[in-house]
Formats: C-alpha cells, sequence, structure tokens
DNA sequence: TATTGTTATACTCTATAACTATA
DNA sequence: TATAGTTATAGAGTATAACAATA
C-alpha cells in the first residue's frame, strides 16, 4: 500500500518497484483463480495438504505463522467447496488430518495451468534470459530476508505494533 | 496472498517470487512508516498532495482508483494527525482543497530518510549493478502491465467479480 | 440536474480470548 | 494440566448507497 517516496527526478525506488509490481501479480492472480472459484490464501493450503497429506491444523498455522482459529476459517471454507476432507485423527483424537478430496486434486491440476497462465502474463515484457534473471535477482533477496520459500507473507501475523 | 503453485523439482514461479518478497518488503515499509505514526496508505496521499497542493479529494480518489468516500475516511484520518489541511476553494465552495501543514511536511521529510533506509535493508543481498538490473527488470514489467509510475495497486478498487 | 463531499451501513478479513474434547 | 480445534467477539479496512450543499 505505499506509495512511492523518492525525489522527482530521480529514479523509482526498487522497493517500491517490487511492491507495486508484486501487488499487482498478485491482484491479477486473485482475478485468475476467483474464477475457479478459490482464492489465493486457499491455493496456499491446498497445495500444503497436497504435498503432506494428513497434516494437522496446528501445523498449518505455525507453517504460515497465523493464529489457529485462521485456519479453522480456512479449512471451513476448503470443506464447504468439496476440496478439503478433516479426518479425525484414530492416533489422537483431538487431531484432524486434512485430506484432498478429489475436486480438490482437479483444482489443484488446474491450478498449474493458471498458474503458468499468469507466470507468461505478469511476465510478458521479459525474454527468456530477462525472466531467469530477475528469478534469480528475487531469489537472492528472498533468502537474505529470511523468506520461507513457497510460503507467501501476506498470511503472515502482523508483528508490527499497533498505531 | 498466493502461494506457490510450481511443481516441486522446478524453479520456483517467477510471478510469485514477485508477489512473494514484494509482500514483504510492503511490510517491512509499513513496520517502519509506522513507527512515524502514519501508515502506508496515507504515504501515498501526503505525496500526492505534497506534489500538488490543493488538489480535490475527486481528483485523488480518481488517480488511485478508489471510492471518495474512501478518500474522505484517508484525509480524516491523515486531518486528525494534523497532517493535511482541508480548505474549502473559494471558487467552488463545493471542493476542499487539500494542503499539507508544516507537520505533514516534516513528516514527508523524514520520509525520505526511512525510504532510503527501507531501500538498503530491502536490497541488501545485492550490489549495485544489480540494483540497477532488477530496477529496470520491473520498470519493463510495470510498464507493459499499464501500471501508472508512482501508484500503488494496494488502493485499487478491486475490479474482480466477487466469488 | 449534476457534482463534491459526507454519512450510514454492511461485508470481509483477521486477531484475541474463552471454551470443549481429548490426552 | 496441556494440547487441538472451535466459537464468540471485536476491530480494521473498504465498498455501496443515500444524502446535503453547491453549482
Amino acid at each position: 500500500m505505499s506509495t512511492d517516496f523518492a525525489p522527482p527526478g530521480r529514479p523509482r525506488g526498487t522497493a517500491f518497484l517490487l511492491s507495486q509490481v508484486g501487488a499487482h501479480a498478485a491482484a491479477r492472480f486473485a482475478e485468475r483463480v476467483g474464477e475457479l472459484g478459490v482464492a489465493p490464501s486457499d491455493i496456499g493450503l491446498l497445495r500444503m495438504i497436497a504435498l503432506q497429506p494428513g497434516r494437522s491444523q496446528q501445523s498449518l498455522a505455525g507453517e504460515l505463522g497465523v493464529v489457529p482459529s485462521r485456519v479453522v476459517a480456512l479449512v471451513d471454507g476448503l470443506e464447504r467447496k468439496g476440496l478439503v476432507e478433516r479426518r479425525r485423527s484414530p492416533r489422537d483424537r483431538r487431531n484432524h488430518e486434512l485430506h484432498l478430496t478429489e475436486e480438490g486434486g482437479r483444482v489443484m491440476a488446474e491450478m498449474r495451468t493458471v498458474g503458468a497462465a499468469h507466470e507468461d502474463d505478469i511476465c510478458a515484457a521479459l525474454d527468456e534470459e530477462q525472466r531467469n534473471q530477475l528469478a534469480a535477482l528475487l531469489e537472492a533477496i528472498a533468502a537474505q530476508q529470511n523468506l520461507a520459500p513457497g510460503v507467501h507473507p501476506g498470511y503472515r501475523q502482523s508483528s508490527a505494533p499497533p498505531r
């Protein structure tokens, strides 16, 4: 939500450009997946469940950096849409093991198509070499800033003090 | 808020990295300016008013792509903090001309320091040449995607159909 | 009648805290 | 007593629509 702070005549701040282009990419992605009936935050959860079926809600909350009650709401939505199933764990009946339904698997498959189209849309201005260059620069920043690979900060509980 | 959709073993999608790193940069910026008592959305407004003192709320709403009632709320906040003044236009008494107060000017000056520190923080992984490279790639994307220079999409009224 | 700004209202997202059931 | 999940609640952000003043 920041707007550029650079004095006129000087190049735009790189940090601002990152935030601007990143927000744009996120908004376009939301539009695209919205047509599949899901939100971007749903996609992250689906993907984590697909990668490790049977995961508990607590473990998702921990990895995403959100409060457990939020995972309840997110999983509620996915269950209502028939994409995810909660199964009581037989070993510890407090736990819910999360699994993708068949429909959930189908949505994840469609997501690959959507993701590729999105990628092409956003990077339309760049040739193959430039895309790789950009990815490398972003990876370097992500690593130095301690961003967990594949985990979007949009989930993260704001750690900033209230204003 | 999206999470990566790339199959494991393949490079992270560039679009996802953009969204991830961009959201991180925005969050860090929010933390920093929060210490000055303002939100990132305030900064954008302050900057636009500083650049063209006397602007109307309608013109801000138009440029940011938000509904006029939202500008009311944003300006309310800035006025409450003593950073901005509304003055009835003598030429058309329906208008409010917006002006920075002295305090508002001071905050904008501090913002330059904060912005530079933020820039250094986010780009710490890159040397000077890499920063210029990154900025050039991002500018190319921004231009091709029709992003208005200096206007953050975070303001923009979502044009996506409701889910 | 059209335009600027405002208010009233509602909806979404997300956190906190209290609660239930299991361990 | 501790843990997984849930519910109840509250606050922030933002849109829509009706409204008042002015043109």
